[in-house]
DNA sequence: TACCTGACGCCAA
DNA sequence: CTTGGCGCCAGGT
């Protein structure tokens, strides 16, 4: 059985859920944090896999830069950033500001 | 079954 | 400091 995999995608988006109003994170550090490192690609496929899912917050995870690599797979142009904004995250040019002061990292935070 | 692409990240030149 | 290439795993064609 593929459970294995799966599993990982469920431990994804369990990790996604954690995610605090207000606060983003980066896929390799999700993927650190399940202990494949590596493995941050799989991370955004996971994110993929729980698009339909609104009670997983993709929106909250960026890359390592804090740019909205993920907003050209949301509905809108623009529907990720308007997420965002509206938990008070301040977004331009698809890309997260102050960054460095609401990244949240499952490593430290859990 | 094999090859290619993809919401990333890090190392090397 | 900037740009390019490689590695990782999974899914689709």
């Amino acid at each position: 059985m593929e459970t294995d995999k799966q599993d990982f995608f469920k431990r994804v988006h369990q990790v996604a859920k954690l995610i605090p109003e207000g606060r983003v994170t980066n896929y390799g550090a999700i993927a650190k944090y399940l202990g494949a490192a590596k493995s941050a690609r799989i991370v955004g496929y996971a994110m993929n896999a729980s698009h339909g899912d609104i009670s997983i917050p993709a929106h909250r995870v960026v890359n390592r830069i804090g740019m909205l690599s993920g907003k050209h797979h949301f509905d809108g142009t623009n529907l990720m950033q308007q997420l965002l904004e509206s938990e008070g995250v301040h977004v331009k040019d698809n890309q997260v500001q102050n960054f460095d002061e609401i990244y949240w990292d499952p490593t430290k935070e859990l």
